[in-house]
DNA sequence: TTATTATATCAATATAGATTGATATATAAT
DNA sequence: ATTATATATCAATCTATATTGATATAATAA
């Protein structure tokens, strides 16, 4: 323990319950966009690509960031993928920031 | 304009108003550990950088990222520097961030 | 079968920003 | 005046991740 001008506090740091990874995932701006336009209903990625004017590959990244977090999904409808938004995982760390703040 | 399996949207992006910046800045896990210690009221920097176990002058780093973008400020005592959150600015960019989802 | 379309993946590069170490500045104490 | 303390700043390095270009895969159409 440091010795300074303050008093020693004890284990206090919260436990932010994976909030950060869910923020540091929303804060990327096509990723928060891409969020957005799916409050709209599922969109196939040429949709989700072509609304933010970005390129597919980079709309497929930012697509299985958010996935692999839980805060999308996807199903296959022919050669198109649909995903759609998983509003319970959202929801649940909304509610864990506005706790936090 | 990309021809493709989709129907063609015009000006779809949604104006974020900052709320990407906000988040990036509390998605780094030390700064949020900052705003969730000054709920509990007004700190000095020895007390904040020993609270989360960190270097000063990391904590320094951290504190002035906050204050530049004005989610705290801060005041002179001695020679210590106190900070505390400005609830104003939080609450605005919590709200932005509940209506956008 | 061949060509086209929709999406994903991979490797390389670019970029932002976190961390560290050293030092500067300002205040207070001796 | 010298020393100690509290904080800030600067430069260097490290690390994570966004972006790009090329290619792979899978489904459909011709």
């Amino acid at each position: 323990m440091i010795k300074n001008c303050c008093s020693v506090v004890k284990s206090p740091k919260k436990n932010l319950t994976g909030v950060e990874k869910f923020l540091k995932i929303i804060s990327e701006e096509n990723r928060l966009q891409i969020l957005y336009l799916l409050r709209e209903g599922e969109k196939c990625v040429c949709e989700i690509y072509e609304a933010l004017g970005i390129a597919q590959n980079l709309a497929s990244h930012h697509l299985k960031v958010l996935k692999d977090f839980g805060l999308i999904k996807s199903r296959k409808e022919g050669r198109k993928i649909i995903y759609f938004a998983d509003r319970k995982v959202i929801n649940k760390y909304i509610n864990l920031i506005n706790k936090l703040f």
